[in-house]
DNA sequence: GTCCGTTTTGCAGACCATGCATTTTTGCAT
DNA sequence: ATGCAAAAATGCATGGTCTGCAAAACGGAC
Protein backbone atom coordinates (compact mmCIF):
# COMPACT_ATOMS: atom_id res chain seq x y z
CA UNK A 1 0.00 0.00 0.00
CA UNK A 2 2.74 2.30 1.16
CA UNK A 3 4.34 2.50 -2.60
CA UNK A 4 1.21 2.92 -4.51
CA UNK A 5 0.80 6.29 -2.61
CA UNK A 6 3.99 7.34 -3.74
CA UNK A 7 3.59 6.34 -7.48
CA UNK A 8 0.18 7.75 -8.19
CA UNK A 9 0.95 11.33 -8.95
CA UNK A 10 2.59 10.57 -12.16
CA UNK A 11 2.35 12.87 -14.95
CA UNK A 12 2.79 11.16 -18.53
CA UNK A 13 6.33 13.36 -17.96
CA UNK A 14 7.49 12.41 -15.56
CA UNK A 15 10.75 10.62 -16.21
CA UNK A 16 10.44 8.97 -12.79
CA UNK A 17 8.65 6.43 -14.83
CA UNK A 18 9.36 4.43 -17.71
CA UNK A 19 8.33 5.01 -20.91
CA UNK A 20 6.24 1.50 -20.88
CA UNK A 21 4.76 2.02 -17.27
CA UNK A 22 3.48 5.48 -19.18
CA UNK A 23 2.44 3.79 -21.97
CA UNK A 24 0.46 1.46 -20.10
CA UNK A 25 -1.14 4.00 -17.89
CA UNK A 26 -1.93 5.90 -20.85
CA UNK A 27 -3.98 3.07 -22.71
CA UNK A 28 -5.84 1.95 -19.44
CA UNK A 29 -6.56 5.35 -18.94
CA UNK A 30 -7.92 5.39 -22.37
CA UNK A 31 -9.64 2.28 -22.04
CA UNK A 32 -11.62 3.26 -19.17
CA UNK A 33 -12.35 6.70 -20.00
CA UNK A 34 -13.81 5.80 -23.98
CA UNK A 35 -15.74 3.54 -21.92
CA UNK A 36 -17.17 5.69 -19.28
CA UNK A 37 -17.99 8.21 -22.21
CA UNK A 38 -19.99 5.71 -24.52
CA UNK A 39 -21.94 4.49 -21.60
CA UNK A 40 -23.14 7.79 -20.95
CA UNK A 41 -23.55 9.07 -23.84
CA UNK A 42 -26.07 5.75 -25.07
CA UNK A 43 -25.99 3.61 -22.58
CA UNK A 44 -24.71 0.97 -21.05
CA UNK A 45 -26.71 -2.06 -23.33
CA UNK A 46 -25.50 -0.06 -26.50
CA UNK A 47 -21.69 -0.29 -25.85
CA UNK A 48 -19.42 -3.22 -26.48
CA UNK A 49 -16.10 -4.18 -25.99
CA UNK A 50 -15.36 -4.32 -29.32
CA UNK A 51 -16.43 -0.34 -30.27
CA UNK A 52 -14.72 0.92 -27.21
CA UNK A 53 -11.38 -0.80 -28.50
CA UNK A 54 -12.29 0.71 -31.94
CA UNK A 55 -11.79 4.18 -30.89
CA UNK A 56 -8.97 3.45 -28.54
CA UNK A 57 -7.51 1.83 -31.00
CA UNK A 58 -6.07 -1.02 -29.86
CA UNK A 59 -7.33 -4.93 -29.89
CA UNK A 60 -9.94 -6.12 -27.91
CA UNK A 61 -7.34 -8.93 -26.78
CA UNK A 62 -5.47 -6.01 -25.08
CA UNK A 63 -9.05 -4.58 -23.67
CA UNK A 64 -9.17 -8.09 -21.45
CA UNK A 65 -5.55 -7.99 -20.77
CA UNK A 66 -6.26 -4.26 -18.42
CA UNK A 67 -9.77 -5.03 -17.27
CA UNK A 68 -11.87 -8.34 -16.18
CA UNK A 69 -14.89 -6.92 -17.76
CA UNK A 70 -16.17 -3.75 -19.63
CA UNK A 71 -17.67 -2.70 -16.63
CA UNK A 72 -14.62 -2.24 -14.67
CA UNK A 73 -13.25 -0.16 -16.96
CA UNK A 74 -16.41 2.27 -16.65
CA UNK A 75 -15.88 1.89 -12.68
CA UNK A 76 -12.76 2.40 -12.05
CA UNK A 77 -12.31 5.40 -9.60
CA UNK A 78 -10.41 7.94 -9.12
CA UNK A 79 -7.09 6.18 -7.65
CA UNK A 80 -6.13 8.64 -5.22
CA UNK A 81 -9.42 9.16 -3.70
CA UNK A 82 -8.67 6.05 -1.33
CA UNK A 83 -4.85 5.99 -0.58
CA UNK A 84 -5.27 9.99 0.31
CA UNK A 85 -7.74 8.90 2.74
CA UNK A 86 -5.95 6.41 4.21
CA UNK A 87 -2.78 8.70 4.53
CA UNK A 88 -4.51 11.10 6.65
CA UNK A 89 -6.21 8.64 8.76
CA UNK A 90 -2.43 7.06 9.91
CA UNK A 91 -1.31 10.64 9.65
CA UNK A 92 -4.47 12.07 12.25
CA UNK A 93 -2.78 12.89 15.65
CA UNK A 94 -3.62 9.71 18.07
CA UNK A 95 -5.40 11.25 20.96
CA UNK A 96 -8.28 12.30 18.51
CA UNK A 97 -11.33 9.96 18.33
CA UNK A 98 -10.75 7.72 15.18
CA UNK A 99 -14.20 8.34 14.19
CA UNK A 100 -14.07 12.10 13.94
CA UNK A 101 -10.59 11.62 11.83
CA UNK A 102 -12.64 9.27 9.45
CA UNK A 103 -15.39 12.06 9.22
CA UNK A 104 -13.25 14.68 8.47
CA UNK A 105 -10.42 12.62 5.73
CA UNK A 106 -13.80 11.72 4.13
CA UNK A 107 -15.19 14.93 4.10
CA UNK A 108 -11.97 16.32 2.36
CA UNK A 109 -12.82 14.04 -0.45
CA UNK A 110 -16.35 15.26 -0.11
CA UNK A 111 -15.34 18.47 -1.45
CA UNK A 112 -13.52 17.18 -4.53
CA UNK A 113 -16.58 14.86 -5.41
CA UNK A 114 -18.57 17.77 -5.38
CA UNK A 115 -16.74 19.71 -7.21
CA UNK A 116 -18.05 17.32 -9.69
CA UNK A 117 -15.28 16.57 -12.03
CA UNK A 118 -16.23 14.63 -14.80
CA UNK A 119 -15.15 10.83 -14.04
CA UNK A 120 -17.76 11.06 -10.97
CA UNK A 121 -19.92 12.78 -12.58
CA UNK A 122 -20.31 10.49 -15.92
CA UNK A 123 -20.50 7.53 -13.50
CA UNK A 124 -23.30 8.92 -11.52
CA UNK A 125 -24.71 9.09 -15.30
CA UNK A 126 -24.24 5.62 -16.45
CA UNK A 127 -25.38 4.36 -12.73
CA UNK A 128 -28.90 6.28 -12.87
CA UNK A 129 -29.40 4.87 -16.38
CA UNK A 130 -28.06 1.14 -16.00
CA UNK A 131 -29.34 -0.23 -12.68
CA UNK A 132 -27.24 -3.43 -13.51
CA UNK A 133 -24.04 -1.81 -12.77
CA UNK A 134 -24.67 -1.45 -9.15
CA UNK A 135 -23.26 -4.81 -8.23
CA UNK A 136 -19.84 -3.87 -9.27
CA UNK A 137 -19.93 -0.33 -8.18
CA UNK A 138 -20.83 -1.70 -4.72
CA UNK A 139 -17.77 -4.19 -5.06
CA UNK A 140 -15.71 -1.64 -6.22
CA UNK A 141 -16.41 0.90 -3.17
CA UNK A 142 -15.68 -2.92 -1.02
CA UNK A 143 -12.16 -2.75 -2.39
CA UNK A 144 -11.38 0.85 -0.64
CA UNK A 145 -13.07 -0.32 2.42
CA UNK A 146 -10.48 -2.61 2.99
CA UNK A 147 -7.99 -0.57 2.50
CA UNK A 148 -10.11 1.87 4.69
CA UNK A 149 -9.97 -1.13 7.85
CA UNK A 150 -6.42 -1.50 7.40
CA UNK A 151 -5.41 2.27 7.85
CA UNK A 152 -7.23 2.05 10.61
CA UNK A 153 -6.02 -0.96 11.97
CA UNK A 154 -2.49 0.69 11.26
CA UNK A 155 -3.95 3.53 13.22
CA UNK A 156 -4.86 1.62 16.23
CA UNK A 157 -1.99 -0.51 16.29
CA UNK A 158 -4.25 -3.47 16.18
CA UNK A 159 -5.25 -6.71 13.78
CA UNK A 160 -7.53 -6.28 11.29
CA UNK A 161 -8.28 -10.04 11.62
CA UNK A 162 -9.33 -10.25 15.08
CA UNK A 163 -10.42 -6.88 16.47
CA UNK A 164 -13.51 -5.70 15.84
CA UNK A 165 -13.33 -2.06 16.29
CA UNK A 166 -11.28 -1.12 13.07
CA UNK A 167 -14.29 -2.71 10.86
CA UNK A 168 -16.98 -1.38 13.21
CA UNK A 169 -15.57 1.96 12.43
CA UNK A 170 -15.05 2.31 8.76
CA UNK A 171 -18.11 0.28 8.28
CA UNK A 172 -20.09 3.44 10.75
CA UNK A 173 -18.19 5.87 9.37
CA UNK A 174 -19.46 5.28 5.69
CA UNK A 175 -23.36 4.57 6.65
CA UNK A 176 -22.96 7.68 7.84
CA UNK A 177 -21.65 8.63 4.57
CA UNK A 178 -23.50 7.05 2.33
CA UNK A 179 -26.88 8.10 4.19
CA UNK A 180 -25.51 11.69 3.12
CA UNK A 181 -24.66 11.01 -0.47
CA UNK A 182 -27.79 8.90 -1.00
CA UNK A 183 -29.96 11.71 0.25
CA UNK A 184 -28.05 13.64 -1.74
CA UNK A 185 -28.76 12.46 -4.86
CA UNK A 186 -32.21 11.91 -3.73
CA UNK A 187 -33.17 15.53 -2.73
CA UNK A 188 -31.50 16.70 -6.67
CA UNK A 189 -28.17 17.83 -4.97
CA UNK A 190 -29.70 21.13 -3.73
CA UNK A 191 -28.26 20.83 0.00
CA UNK A 192 -24.55 20.92 0.11
CA UNK A 193 -23.23 17.66 0.11
CA UNK A 194 -20.84 19.29 2.56
CA UNK A 195 -23.80 19.62 4.99
CA UNK A 196 -25.81 16.67 4.92
CA UNK A 197 -22.29 14.78 5.63
CA UNK A 198 -21.89 16.93 8.98
CA UNK A 199 -25.63 16.02 10.20
CA UNK A 200 -24.76 12.55 9.38
CA UNK A 201 -22.43 12.41 11.72
CA UNK A 202 -24.29 14.30 14.42
CA UNK A 203 -27.19 12.20 14.04
CA UNK A 204 -25.13 9.60 14.23
CA UNK A 205 -23.42 10.35 17.68
CA UNK A 206 -27.30 11.15 18.79
CA UNK A 207 -28.98 7.92 17.73
CA UNK A 208 -25.70 5.50 19.10
CA UNK A 209 -26.39 7.36 22.42
CA UNK A 210 -29.99 6.12 22.46
CA UNK A 211 -28.68 2.75 22.31
CA UNK A 212 -28.76 1.59 25.50
CA UNK A 213 -32.43 1.45 24.94
CA UNK B 1 -41.95 -30.71 -17.52
CA UNK B 2 -41.31 -34.32 -18.45
CA UNK B 3 -38.93 -35.25 -15.68
CA UNK B 4 -40.21 -36.58 -12.35
CA UNK B 5 -36.88 -34.84 -10.88
CA UNK B 6 -39.00 -31.76 -10.98
CA UNK B 7 -42.03 -33.26 -9.73
CA UNK B 8 -40.79 -34.36 -6.64
CA UNK B 9 -40.48 -30.50 -5.24
CA UNK B 10 -44.07 -29.77 -5.88
CA UNK B 11 -46.24 -30.46 -2.94
CA UNK B 12 -49.44 -31.84 -3.87
CA UNK B 13 -51.33 -31.07 -0.90
CA UNK B 14 -51.83 -27.21 -1.62
CA UNK B 15 -54.88 -26.87 -3.45
CA UNK B 16 -54.60 -22.66 -2.75
CA UNK B 17 -52.16 -22.72 -5.31
CA UNK B 18 -52.69 -23.63 -9.18
CA UNK B 19 -50.63 -26.63 -10.72
CA UNK B 20 -48.94 -24.75 -13.22
CA UNK B 21 -47.71 -22.01 -10.21
CA UNK B 22 -46.31 -24.32 -7.99
CA UNK B 23 -44.57 -25.98 -10.91
CA UNK B 24 -42.94 -22.53 -11.44
CA UNK B 25 -42.35 -22.22 -7.94
CA UNK B 26 -40.94 -25.99 -8.22
CA UNK B 27 -38.88 -25.06 -11.07
CA UNK B 28 -37.66 -21.71 -10.21
CA UNK B 29 -36.43 -23.80 -6.42
CA UNK B 30 -34.90 -26.42 -8.16
CA UNK B 31 -32.44 -24.90 -10.29
CA UNK B 32 -31.48 -22.58 -7.55
CA UNK B 33 -30.94 -25.27 -5.31
CA UNK B 34 -29.18 -27.25 -7.98
CA UNK B 35 -26.98 -24.06 -8.49
CA UNK B 36 -25.88 -23.51 -5.32
CA UNK B 37 -25.13 -27.21 -4.43
CA UNK B 38 -23.17 -27.75 -7.71
CA UNK B 39 -20.98 -24.32 -6.96
CA UNK B 40 -20.55 -25.18 -3.28
CA UNK B 41 -19.62 -28.91 -4.39
CA UNK B 42 -17.09 -27.92 -7.35
CA UNK B 43 -16.36 -24.32 -7.41
CA UNK B 44 -18.46 -21.17 -9.23
CA UNK B 45 -16.15 -21.25 -12.37
CA UNK B 46 -17.19 -25.08 -12.56
CA UNK B 47 -20.66 -24.44 -12.86
CA UNK B 48 -22.63 -24.20 -15.86
CA UNK B 49 -25.95 -23.30 -16.99
CA UNK B 50 -25.93 -26.29 -18.80
CA UNK B 51 -24.89 -28.34 -16.44
CA UNK B 52 -27.60 -26.91 -14.05
CA UNK B 53 -30.61 -27.36 -16.38
CA UNK B 54 -29.22 -31.19 -17.20
CA UNK B 55 -29.64 -32.41 -13.68
CA UNK B 56 -33.26 -30.33 -13.08
CA UNK B 57 -34.33 -31.48 -16.08
CA UNK B 58 -35.32 -28.38 -18.20
CA UNK B 59 -33.99 -26.69 -20.85
CA UNK B 60 -31.27 -23.79 -20.83
CA UNK B 61 -33.46 -21.37 -22.43
CA UNK B 62 -35.87 -22.33 -19.45
CA UNK B 63 -33.34 -21.08 -16.99
CA UNK B 64 -32.67 -17.60 -18.44
CA UNK B 65 -36.24 -17.13 -18.15
CA UNK B 66 -36.11 -17.28 -14.33
CA UNK B 67 -32.98 -15.81 -13.63
CA UNK B 68 -30.95 -13.40 -15.65
CA UNK B 69 -27.65 -15.09 -14.50
CA UNK B 70 -26.56 -18.06 -12.93
CA UNK B 71 -25.44 -15.76 -10.33
CA UNK B 72 -28.65 -14.74 -9.23
CA UNK B 73 -29.57 -18.52 -9.08
CA UNK B 74 -26.86 -19.07 -6.54
CA UNK B 75 -27.54 -16.08 -4.53
CA UNK B 76 -31.59 -16.16 -4.24
CA UNK B 77 -32.10 -15.93 -0.71
CA UNK B 78 -34.50 -16.69 1.91
CA UNK B 79 -37.34 -14.09 0.85
CA UNK B 80 -39.29 -14.28 3.85
CA UNK B 81 -35.94 -13.22 6.11
CA UNK B 82 -36.78 -9.11 4.95
CA UNK B 83 -40.18 -9.01 5.69
CA UNK B 84 -40.04 -10.87 9.02
CA UNK B 85 -37.46 -8.15 9.99
CA UNK B 86 -39.56 -5.37 8.62
CA UNK B 87 -42.82 -6.35 10.57
CA UNK B 88 -40.22 -6.59 14.11
CA UNK B 89 -39.66 -2.57 13.02
CA UNK B 90 -43.05 -1.56 12.48
CA UNK B 91 -44.47 -3.20 15.06
CA UNK B 92 -41.99 -2.89 18.19
CA UNK B 93 -42.75 -0.14 20.64
CA UNK B 94 -42.76 3.64 19.68
CA UNK B 95 -40.84 4.53 22.90
CA UNK B 96 -37.89 1.87 22.15
CA UNK B 97 -34.92 3.44 20.67
CA UNK B 98 -35.10 2.97 16.61
CA UNK B 99 -31.43 1.42 16.94
CA UNK B 100 -32.12 -1.04 19.70
CA UNK B 101 -35.46 -2.43 17.96
CA UNK B 102 -32.90 -3.02 14.98
CA UNK B 103 -30.47 -4.82 16.84
CA UNK B 104 -32.75 -7.19 18.25
CA UNK B 105 -35.09 -7.52 15.28
CA UNK B 106 -31.17 -8.26 13.34
CA UNK B 107 -30.13 -10.71 15.85
CA UNK B 108 -33.41 -12.65 15.66
CA UNK B 109 -32.39 -13.16 11.99
CA UNK B 110 -29.19 -13.88 12.59
CA UNK B 111 -29.85 -17.06 14.65
CA UNK B 112 -31.69 -18.64 11.98
CA UNK B 113 -28.60 -17.74 9.81
CA UNK B 114 -26.61 -19.42 12.40
CA UNK B 115 -28.74 -22.47 12.40
CA UNK B 116 -27.38 -22.05 9.14
CA UNK B 117 -29.19 -24.25 7.71
CA UNK B 118 -28.69 -25.78 3.90
CA UNK B 119 -28.88 -21.98 1.72
CA UNK B 120 -26.88 -20.01 4.08
CA UNK B 121 -24.43 -22.43 4.82
CA UNK B 122 -23.77 -23.04 1.43
CA UNK B 123 -23.64 -19.74 0.27
CA UNK B 124 -21.32 -18.88 2.50
CA UNK B 125 -18.97 -21.71 0.82
CA UNK B 126 -19.45 -20.36 -2.38
CA UNK B 127 -19.02 -16.84 -1.71
CA UNK B 128 -15.83 -17.76 0.55
CA UNK B 129 -14.19 -19.42 -2.35
CA UNK B 130 -15.45 -17.66 -5.51
CA UNK B 131 -15.25 -13.68 -4.15
CA UNK B 132 -16.43 -12.48 -7.66
CA UNK B 133 -19.75 -13.46 -6.60
CA UNK B 134 -19.49 -10.79 -3.87
CA UNK B 135 -20.91 -7.56 -6.25
CA UNK B 136 -23.89 -9.68 -7.09
CA UNK B 137 -24.48 -10.61 -3.27
CA UNK B 138 -23.80 -7.25 -2.10
CA UNK B 139 -26.63 -5.73 -4.61
CA UNK B 140 -29.08 -8.29 -3.35
CA UNK B 141 -28.57 -7.02 0.24
CA UNK B 142 -28.98 -3.34 -1.06
CA UNK B 143 -32.48 -4.52 -2.00
CA UNK B 144 -33.42 -5.60 1.69
CA UNK B 145 -31.57 -2.05 2.38
CA UNK B 146 -34.29 -0.15 0.72
CA UNK B 147 -37.35 -2.16 2.45
CA UNK B 148 -35.50 -1.86 6.18
CA UNK B 149 -34.95 1.80 5.18
CA UNK B 150 -39.09 2.45 4.19
CA UNK B 151 -40.13 0.25 7.43
CA UNK B 152 -37.88 2.75 9.66
CA UNK B 153 -39.65 5.51 8.27
CA UNK B 154 -42.60 4.13 9.04
CA UNK B 155 -42.00 3.44 12.45
CA UNK B 156 -40.64 7.01 12.88
CA UNK B 157 -43.32 8.49 10.09
CA UNK B 158 -41.35 10.49 8.21
CA UNK B 159 -40.72 10.45 4.43
CA UNK B 160 -37.58 8.31 3.65
CA UNK B 161 -36.77 10.95 0.36
CA UNK B 162 -35.75 13.64 2.45
CA UNK B 163 -35.50 12.68 6.06
CA UNK B 164 -31.91 11.40 6.91
CA UNK B 165 -32.38 9.48 9.81
CA UNK B 166 -34.23 6.00 8.66
CA UNK B 167 -31.48 5.58 5.98
CA UNK B 168 -28.81 6.56 8.49
CA UNK B 169 -30.30 4.33 11.29
CA UNK B 170 -30.56 0.99 9.11
CA UNK B 171 -27.43 1.90 7.64
CA UNK B 172 -25.66 2.07 11.13
CA UNK B 173 -27.05 -0.81 12.13
CA UNK B 174 -25.94 -2.28 9.63
CA UNK B 175 -22.58 -1.42 9.85
CA UNK B 176 -22.70 -3.69 13.07
CA UNK B 177 -24.01 -6.30 11.83
CA UNK B 178 -21.55 -6.38 8.79
CA UNK B 179 -18.93 -5.93 10.97
CA UNK B 180 -19.97 -8.99 12.96
CA UNK B 181 -20.42 -11.14 10.53
CA UNK B 182 -17.08 -10.25 9.04
CA UNK B 183 -15.27 -11.40 11.59
CA UNK B 184 -17.64 -14.12 12.28
CA UNK B 185 -16.46 -15.39 9.11
CA UNK B 186 -12.80 -13.94 8.57
CA UNK B 187 -12.50 -15.86 12.48
CA UNK B 188 -13.62 -19.34 10.83
CA UNK B 189 -16.83 -19.14 13.20
CA UNK B 190 -15.29 -19.66 16.09
CA UNK B 191 -16.99 -17.45 18.14
CA UNK B 192 -21.00 -17.02 18.52
CA UNK B 193 -22.00 -14.79 15.72
CA UNK B 194 -24.94 -13.59 18.44
CA UNK B 195 -22.19 -12.53 20.78
CA UNK B 196 -19.93 -10.74 17.75
CA UNK B 197 -23.37 -9.12 16.97
CA UNK B 198 -23.98 -7.78 20.74
CA UNK B 199 -20.58 -6.50 21.01
CA UNK B 200 -20.40 -4.62 17.65
CA UNK B 201 -23.54 -2.56 18.92
CA UNK B 202 -21.90 -1.93 22.41
CA UNK B 203 -18.88 -0.69 20.47
CA UNK B 204 -20.63 1.19 18.26
CA UNK B 205 -22.79 3.01 21.40
CA UNK B 206 -18.50 3.85 22.80
CA UNK B 207 -17.01 4.83 19.73
CA UNK B 208 -20.22 6.85 18.65
CA UNK B 209 -20.35 9.01 21.93
CA UNK B 210 -16.91 9.86 21.85
CA UNK B 211 -17.49 11.32 18.11
CA UNK B 212 -17.45 15.02 19.92
CA UNK B 213 -13.68 14.55 19.45
C1' DG C 1 -63.17 -31.69 -26.25
C1' DT C 2 -62.02 -27.17 -27.28
C1' DC C 3 -60.17 -22.83 -26.75
C1' DC C 4 -57.10 -19.25 -24.61
C1' DG C 5 -53.31 -17.75 -22.19
C1' DT C 6 -48.94 -19.22 -20.14
C1' DT C 7 -44.79 -21.77 -20.03
C1' DT C 8 -41.28 -24.33 -22.19
C1' DT C 9 -38.34 -25.22 -25.82
C1' DG C 10 -35.01 -25.10 -29.81
C1' DC C 11 -32.46 -22.27 -32.58
C1' DA C 12 -29.86 -18.41 -34.30
C1' DG C 13 -27.01 -14.84 -33.16
C1' DA C 14 -24.36 -11.34 -30.58
C1' DC C 15 -21.30 -10.73 -27.02
C1' DC C 16 -18.19 -11.88 -23.21
C1' DA C 17 -13.99 -13.89 -21.48
C1' DT C 18 -9.81 -16.90 -21.47
C1' DG C 19 -5.73 -19.59 -23.10
C1' DC C 20 -2.06 -19.97 -26.23
C1' DA C 21 1.24 -18.99 -29.69
C1' DT C 22 3.15 -15.16 -32.28
C1' DT C 23 4.64 -10.55 -33.21
C1' DT C 24 5.80 -5.98 -31.72
C1' DT C 25 7.59 -2.77 -28.45
C1' DT C 26 10.56 -1.43 -24.72
C1' DG C 27 14.61 -1.38 -21.47
C1' DC C 28 19.21 -1.98 -21.07
C1' DA C 29 23.92 -3.30 -21.63
C1' DT C 30 27.30 -3.38 -24.84
C1' DA D 1 23.42 1.84 -32.77
C1' DT D 2 22.83 -2.64 -32.02
C1' DG D 3 21.45 -6.91 -30.13
C1' DC D 4 19.12 -9.38 -26.64
C1' DA D 5 15.69 -10.38 -23.04
C1' DA D 6 11.53 -9.04 -20.80
C1' DA D 7 7.09 -7.14 -21.30
C1' DA D 8 3.14 -5.98 -23.85
C1' DA D 9 -0.04 -6.35 -27.74
C1' DT D 10 -2.17 -9.16 -31.00
C1' DG D 11 -4.81 -12.88 -33.63
C1' DC D 12 -7.14 -16.90 -33.28
C1' DA D 13 -9.80 -20.56 -31.42
C1' DT D 14 -12.81 -21.97 -27.96
C1' DG D 15 -16.45 -22.24 -24.69
C1' DG D 16 -19.77 -19.89 -22.06
C1' DT D 17 -23.47 -16.25 -21.31
C1' DC D 18 -27.66 -14.15 -22.51
C1' DT D 19 -31.50 -12.43 -25.71
C1' DG D 20 -35.20 -12.56 -29.22
C1' DC D 21 -38.30 -15.16 -31.77
C1' DA D 22 -41.55 -18.57 -33.29
C1' DA D 23 -43.33 -23.07 -32.56
C1' DA D 24 -44.88 -26.65 -29.48
C1' DA D 25 -46.59 -28.31 -24.93
C1' DC D 26 -49.23 -27.48 -21.09
C1' DG D 27 -52.88 -25.85 -17.52
C1' DG D 28 -57.26 -24.14 -16.60
C1' DA D 29 -62.11 -23.01 -17.68
C1' DC D 30 -66.07 -23.46 -20.41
Amino acid sequence: MHFCIVCIFVTPSDPSVSLRERKKRATRDALATAALRMAAERGLDQVTVEAVTAEVGVSVRTFFNYFGHLEDAILVAAPDSTARTCRAIVGAPPERSTLSVLREAIAEELTHIEDGHDRWELQCTVLGNSPSLFPRFLAARGADEQALIAAVAERLDVDARTDLRPRLLVHTALAAVRSAVELWTATGRTRPLRALHDEAFAELAAVAGALRD
